[in-house]
DNA sequence: TCTGGGGTCCTAGGACCC
DNA sequence: TCTGGGGTCCTAGGACCC
């Protein structure tokens, strides 16, 4: 026998959520079924999910929201500021259930796993199916699954699933179709994950514009024209397992950023963004039981308006040894805000970044920066505002040098109500 | 007037070494 | 003094994803 067929059968069952955001506002607000919402960005920028009767309406995803003002207006379609308190909430309970149904889950992202089914000695089709009900009756979220041999071609059996839910009903399963060209002739190439804007144009330019000319088309010229990257795809197209299982749960790098409502050049309210964004990336990365050694800074202009002069910048500063306490993680924000602020700008985004992210139980104390006492003062005290933070609300308790932050700050107008997770609900739970 | 936020992976090019 | 090529490591930036 080859290492090839000694090999277990693997299966991969894509769920991914329909209209996720917009799912999530309808679940608590049942009278706007079958009406169209939509749910927009940070800053109410942009549309960041739509419901079907909304996408029917012509509204693209990514649309600027002040484009389409009139016709939000003469639809009267349902809008809603982003929530992600509520999403991630959610989420998890998507998530849960799904692992109770496959114990080899792959998270991908908020809204979408990979169940993994090594030798199923069952109809993964059929199980796939009661799924889909299950998540619909016990959480209330629809959701469509694609099942094949690749992750690559289960992310296209999802699409080709929700895209026709009258003939599919939600699963769509690559294993059992009579002919796979046929399904592939008819979808465009950039349907494909890993095909985006660049890729797209660069195929076409090859020749190639469906799916079925991508699968059958000359691995070294793919490679030559894509990278390893496109090469990958074709080989999943063609059945070839090239994206396994991740291996490590640990991020490489944890980032938080955000655009400003109004755009500021004092170095006092970049000095609270700093602080406050700090403050939450540290959160996020103790919640994960990590430290960091290195964080990174960056700032830019609004590059969206021409008439200004444009700059952007990083740096980053490096800790002697991993940290994961909010003041350290501040104090190299600020000393790397120092290295690249220029008072002449009007800057409109800044963010922070965290690498060289390691298990804060591997962390050895250095001789350096602290010692055994001082740490665990640090962790108990993170550890307590994190605990306050989750049940009273994001920046509940935070870091005087926080400020208010109102020059700053998003505008949001139209959030829910964070329903699942409310001070009082979390009592009666509990 | 108003265009998100959080990630991953890959490549090219520079610095440095032998 | 002048010359070369190969290897590694690091970083910035591009492309992609949801």
């Amino acid at each position: 026998m080859t290492p090839v067929e000694s090999k277990s059968k693997r299966i991969y069952a894509l769920v991914d959520c329909n209209n996720f955001y917009a799912s999530c506002e309808r679940l608590f607000r049942p009278e706007l079924n079958g009406k169209p919402v939509v749910v927009l960005s940070n800053n109410d920028g942009c549309v960041i999910a739509r419901s079907n009767e909304a996408k029917d309406l012509g509204i693209p995803m990514g649309a600027a929201a002040f484009k389409f003002r009139d016709i939000f207006e003469k639809y009267n379609i349902n809008l809603f500021s982003t929530n992600f308190t509520l999403y991630g909430d959610i989420s998890n309970r998507v998530m849960s259930l799904l692992r109770e149904m496959s114990p080899q889950l792959e998270i991908y992202s908020v809204d979408e796993a990979f169940m993994i089914f090594d030798n199923a000695g069952f109809d993964i089709e059929e199980y796939c199916r009661k799924t889909v009900d299950r998540v619909y009756k016990e959480v209330g979220i629809p959701i469509s699954i694609g099942i094949a041999k690749t992750k690559t071609l289960a992310k296209l059996g999802n699409k080709i699933a929700k895209d026709n839910p009258t003939i599919y009903k939600g699963v769509f399963n690559f294993e059992t179709v009579e002919s796979m060209d046929d399904i592939l002739r008819p979808l465009r190439v950039e349907k494909v994950w890993g095909i985006g804007r660049k890729n797209t144009k660069r195929l076409n330019e090859l020749g190639i514009y469906n799916v079925l000319e991508l699968k059958n088309a000359d691995r070294a010229v793919i490679k030559s024209f894509l990278t390893v990257s496109g090469e990958r795809t074709l080989l999943e197209l063609n059945g070839i397992p090239c994206i396994e299982m991740e291996e490590s749960e640990i991020k490489n790098t944890i980032l938080t950023s955000r655009t400003f409502a109004k755009t500021t050049n004092d170095l006092k309210h970049l000095k609270e963004a700093v602080s406050s964004f700090a403050s939450r990336a540290a959160e996020k990365l103790r919640m994960d039981e990590c430290a960091c050694t290195f964080v990174t800074v960056y700032i830019s202009t609004n590059y969206h308006k021409e008439t200004d002069d444009q700059y952007e910048a990083s740096w980053t500063e490096t800790s002697i040894s991993p940290i994961n306490y909010t003041p350290n993680i501040i104090k190299l924000g600020m000393e790397a805000l120092k290295k690249i602020y220029k008072p002449e700008f009007k800057y409109k985004r800044l963010g922070i970044v965290l690498s060289g992210i390691v298990p804060a139980s591997e962390t050895v104390v250095s001789l350096f920066q602290t010692n055994e006492d001082q740490k665990v003062k640090e962790n108990i005290l993170g550890g307590l505002i994190d605990k306050i933070n989750s049940v009273e609300g994001r920046d509940f308790v935070r870091f005087a040098s926080s400020g208010h932050g109102d020059a700053w700050r998003m505008g949001q107008h139209m959030v829910s109500n964070r329903y699942t997770t409310d001070w009082n609900e979390l009592l009666e739970i509990e």
